[in-house]
DNA sequence: CTTTTTCTTGACACTTTCTTTACATGTAAG
DNA sequence: CTTACATGTAAAGAAAGTGTCAAGAAAAAG
C-alpha cells in the first residue's frame, strides 16, 4: 500500500512535475490548483489522505485560512507548507497554522521527497500499534480499530499502561499508583470504576472480555 | 555475556554500519547478505542465536519464506523484521510470519538497538521452563505441556513455590505460609484441599502422582 | 460564579474462591 | 488385627472479590 498525498499548487507546470516525481517514489498524488476544490476533495475523502503539501500562494494571503480549514477537516493529517523564501520565516511560522513542516520555494523535488519521508517517519514514530489499538502519545489519543476513543485523562493513562505490557497482570495498587501517584487501600473501588467505564467505551464485556480481563484477587490484564 | 544476533541484510554498506553500531552495545553480530547462507548458519548454530534481524528485501517477496523457515528451524528465537515502510503495514503484519517486532526502513541504528533491547527484555522477563511446566510470571500463568492452566491465585502461588524447588519437600506449614502469610494449626486441611484441586487441574492422580507427590507426615513435593 | 465534566464513594447484587466439615480411605507401629 | 493418626476429596457454608448504578464531591471549562 502506498501513501496518498494531496498537492495544492497553482503553478500547473510545477504541479505536474512534482506529481511525476513523487510517483517514482510510490506516492499516490492527487493535485488541485484551486484551494476550494481541494477542500471539497478533503471533505469527501478525508480518511484516505495522509499528507497534504500546500503551496501558500502568497501574497493572496488566504493560504492561512486554507491551512486552518484543512486542519479543521482532519486532525490527523500531516501538512507541509511551501512558500517563497522571503515570506516563509517569521510571519508564517508565528501564525500557529498547525503545519508539520515548511519548505522554502523554489525547491528541488528531491527536497520535497526528503521532507515527506521525514514527516511520515515522525508520524509512525509517535504511533505505536498494539493489537487492535493504536497509541498516539503526542496527541494523547488511543484508537481502537481505527476509531479514536474519547477517553478522560485517567482512562488514557490506565489503558496506556495496560497496553504497554500486553498480557501482564497489573495489581489494583499498581494501577492506582499510575493514576494517583501514591496511597491505596484495598477497599478503594476507584480503579474498578475506571476499568468499568473503559470497558464500556471499548465495547468490552466484563464477563467475556475481548480486551481487559479481570484477574481474580489481583487486578487486570490486557488480552489480545 | 553478550547476546548473539544474526543480521540478514543485502545492502552491504548498511550491513557493516549496523554491525559496527551494535558492537558498541556489546552485541555479537553475525551477518549475511544471502538468505540461503544465513539459513545454513542457523541450521548449524541454532542454539547460539538469540535474535535475528531480517531485512525482508521486498519486492522479491521470498522474505516471507525465509522468515517462516527461520521460525521452523528455531521456535525459540526472536525475530525482528525490517522492511520499506510502505510495504510494512497491513500486508506483512497480516501474514502471520511469527515475527516479534517490526521496523520500518529507513531507520536509525538507535531505533534498532531500542527494539532489540525491548524484545530481549520481553524474552528474559517471562517464561521459565521447568520440566513439562512453563511459568510466565508477568502474566501470572503456568502452562503444562503447552496448555495454559486456569489457576486461582492461591493455586498459582502454591504451584509456583513447588516449581521453584523441584523435588524439595515442603511442609504443610510452609505451604500454608506461602498462602496466608501467618498462622497454622495441624488440623487445618486448607492446603490439602488446594493441592487436591491443583492435582485435578493438572490431571494428576494422588495415588500415583506424576507431578505432586504426598510425603507422609510432612507435606508435598514436586516430582518430575 | 455557574455550568459541565470527571472522579470518587457508597450500596447492593452477584460471582468466584476459600475454608470447614464430614467421612472414606490409607499408613505405620505395636 | 487393631489402634491412632494422616490423607483425599465431596459438599456445604463462609468469606472475599467484582460489576456497576447512582449520588455526591471535586475539578475543569465557560
Amino acid at each position: 500500500m502506498s501513501e496518498k498525498i494531496l498537492l495544492i499548487e497553482d503553478d500547473l507546470e510545477m504541479q505536474s512535475l512534482i506529481k511525476e516525481y513523487l510517483a517514482n517514489y510510490d506516492f499516490e498524488v492527487v493535485a488541485y490548483d484551486k484551494p476550494k476544490e481541494a477542500l471539497a476533495y478533503v471533505k469527501a475523502h478525508s480518511q484516505e489522505i495522509q499528507l497534504i503539501v500546500l503551496d501558500l500562494m502568497l501574497p493572496q494571503m488566504d493560504g492561512f485560512d486554507v491551512c486552518k480549514a484543512l486542519r479543521a477537516l482532519n486532525e490527523e493529517v500531516y501538512i507541509i507548507i511551501s512558500s517563497a523564501r522571503n515570506e516563509l520565516s517569521d510571519k508564517i511560522l508565528g501564525y500557529g497554522l498547525g503545519a508539520d513542516d515548511y519548505l522554502a520555494k523554489p525547491y528541488e523535488p528531491r527536497e520535497l521527497v526528503l521532507k515527506i519521508n521525514s514527516v511520515l517517519r515522525r508520524a509512525v514514530k509517535s504511533k505505536k500499534k498494539i493489537g487492535d489499538f493504536e497509541i498516539d502519545e503526542e496527541k494523547m489519543q488511543i484508537a481502537l480499530e481505527g476509531y479514536a476513543l474519547d477517553l478522560t485523562k485517567i482512562e488514557f493513562d490506565l489503558l496506556h499502561l495496560l497496553l504497554s505490557h500486553p498480557g501482564k497482570v497489573f495489581s489494583r495498587e499498581t494501577l492506582f499508583h499510575a493514576i494517583n501517584g501514591i496511597g491505596y487501600s484495598t477497599k478503594d473501588r476507584t480503579v474498578d470504576m475506571h476499568v468499568s467505564n473503559l470497558r464500556a467505551k471499548l465495547g468490552d464485556d466484563s464477563k467475556n472480555p475481548k480486551y481487559i480481563k479481570s484477574v481474580w484477587g489481583v487486578g487486570y490484564q490486557l488480552v489480545h
